[in-house]
DNA sequence: AAGTGGTCTAGACCACCGG
DNA sequence: CGGTGGTCTAGACCACTTA
C-alpha cells in the first residue's frame, strides 16, 4: 500500500462519512499535504485516483468538487474488475456455484492461435463454464487459456476462481483486457444451459486479458442472459 | 500541449515507425529523460499514457515492453471517446447522417430528474435522432439535456455534433459517464427507423454523462443494431 | 549485484477561475 | 487580483527482476 493509496482511502471515508460533505470542495492540495505531511505530488495522485472512481471533480483555478451520483455501486468501479466474479459476489453478499459443462485440452484453431499469440502445437484449455448466482443460471463461459501459461488447471480451481488462482498462486501480474460486447441471438448451447428462449437476446462479452508481460493469457466469451444482468462501467478522466 | 503529451505520441510514433520493436523493451526511463531533456518523472508520466492506450507494458525491475495487439484499432482508443460519434465516423472515412426524429422541450420526469439532478421546474430538452453511417441505419439515440446547461439547441447542432458544440462553443468540461450495456428486444420505435425485424436483438447503452463541475448534462439511451456495432474497450492499468 | 520502474520530496512556474 | 490545480525538476530511496 503506497501513500498516495493511503490517503486516498482516508479521504473516501471522510467522503462517505460526510465529513466533507458532497457538492462542497476539499481543502485545497497544500493544505491536504499539511495535514498528510507529505508533498502536494503525493496529494495530487491520491486525488487523481479520488477522481477515476468519481468521488471528485478538480478544476483548474477552482477547486476540488465532492461529487456524489446515487446510482454508482461497488462493482461499477474499475477497482474491483480483476478480482472476478466470485468476488464481486461475495462482496454483494450473494451466492455463486460454478458448474463444469465441460474442460478439455486441444491445439489452438487458427483464430485462437492470433488472439492469444500461439504457435498451431501450443496446447490450450477449453471449459465452459455456467455460473449459477442464488441458484438462477447467470452467465455461461466459454474461456481459452493457453496450457504452458496457466499450468495445473483442476477442477477445484475452476469451481472456485481462476483469478485468483492465477495472481495469487501462480504470482502472475494482469495488464488489462480488450472486450468487445455485441447483443445476439441464443443459440442451442444458451438455451440449454442459461434456460433461454429460443428468441430471447443474449448479451455477449468477447474478452482477451493480457498479463503485464504482454502475454495474452485468456480468450473468452461469456453469455449472459439478457434479463439478468448488463455490463456496467464508469469512465471518468481527468 | 504538455511535456508529457508530446513525448508520449513521440514515442507512440517511433512504435509505429519500427523504431522501437514490438516485443522489445523501451530504453530505461533514466536514458529516455536525458535524450529528451526532462526529469524521470515526465518520462514516466508519459509512458502511463502509452499503457493506458494498451502501447507498452512495464513492470518493475524489469523494463517496459512494447505491445502490439492486432486486433486493436484506434476507435478503441479511449482519447477518442468524447469527441462524440460524429468525429470517430469522420476518422474512419465514413459518412455520418443525423435524422432528427423529433426535438422538443418539457418538464422532466420523476426518473430524469433524479438523473440528471433537477427540480421538476427545469427543463429539457428530448432529443430523438437516427445516426446514419453509409447510408444504412445504425443507431437510434434519445438523448435529454438540460436546457439551462445546454442553452439554444438548434436543428442544425443536432445535425453535426452536439460533443463540439458543448465543448467547443460552450466551452464546457467533460468529466466522463456511467454507463450500462444491456442486451433487449426490439420495440416498435427500433422496428420503424432502425428496420429491424421484431425478433431482432438490440444492444442499448444507457449512459449519465457529466461535467467537471459535477453537473449530469446527458441522459441517453443508444439503440444499436445488433448486427451493425458492437461496444468495444480497452482496459489498461499500471 | 546490477539495473529496472514505482514512489516520494520540496520546491518552482504557470494556466486558469473567481471576484 | 489572490488562490487554485496541473505540470515539472533534480534529486532520492525502495521493491523488484534477472542473473
Amino acid at each position: 500500500m503506497t501513500k498516495y493509496e493511503s490517503i486516498a482511502a482516508v479521504i473516501k471515508q471522510r467522503i462517505q462519512d460526510n465529513v466533507y460533505q458532497t457538492g462542497t470542495l476539499l481543502p485545497n492540495q497544500s493544505d491536504l499535504a499539511s495535514e498528510f505531511g507529505v508533498s502536494r505530488m503525493t496529494i495530487n495522485k491520491a486525488i487523481n485516483i479520488l477522481t477515476m472512481e468519481g468521488f471528485v471533480s478538480s478544476q483548474r483555478g477552482f477547486g476540488t468538487k465532492i461529487l456524489n451520483h446515487p446510482l454508482w455501486n461497488k462493482d461499477v468501479s474499475p477497482v474491483n474488475e480483476y478480482r472476478g466474479l466470485s468476488f464481486q459476489m461475495a462482496e454483494q453478499h450473494r451466492q455463486i456455484k460454478s458448474q463444469i459443462i465441460s474442460f478439455e485440452v486441444a491445439f489452438p484453431e487458427k483464430k485462437i492461435q492470433e488472439r492469444l499469440m500461439l504457435t498451431p502445437q501450443q496446447p490450450v484449455y477449453q471449459i465452459v463454464r455456467l455460473r449459477i448466482v442464488d441458484d438462477d443460471p447467470f452467465i455461461l463461459e466459454h474461456t481459452i487459456m493457453p496450457v504452458d501459461l496457466i499450468p495445473n488447471l483442476t477442477d477445484d480451481i475452476l469451481k472456485e476462481s481462476i483469478y485468483h488462482y492465477i495472481q495469487f498462486d501462480l504470482g502472475l501480474q494482469i495488464a488489462g483486457a480488450y472486450r468487445n460486447i455485441q447483443a445476439t441471438r441464443a443459440d442451442e448451447f444458451d438455451i440449454k444451459y442459461l434456460q433461454c428462449q429460443p428468441t430471447d437476446p443474449v448479451l455477449e462479452v468477447e474478452q482477451v486479458a493480457y498479463l503485464k508481460n504482454g502475454r495474452p493469457f485468456e480468450y473468452s466469451h461469456s453469455r449472459n442472459r439478457f434479463d439478468k444482468r448488463g455490463y456496467t462501467e464508469l469512465d471518468m478522466r481527468n
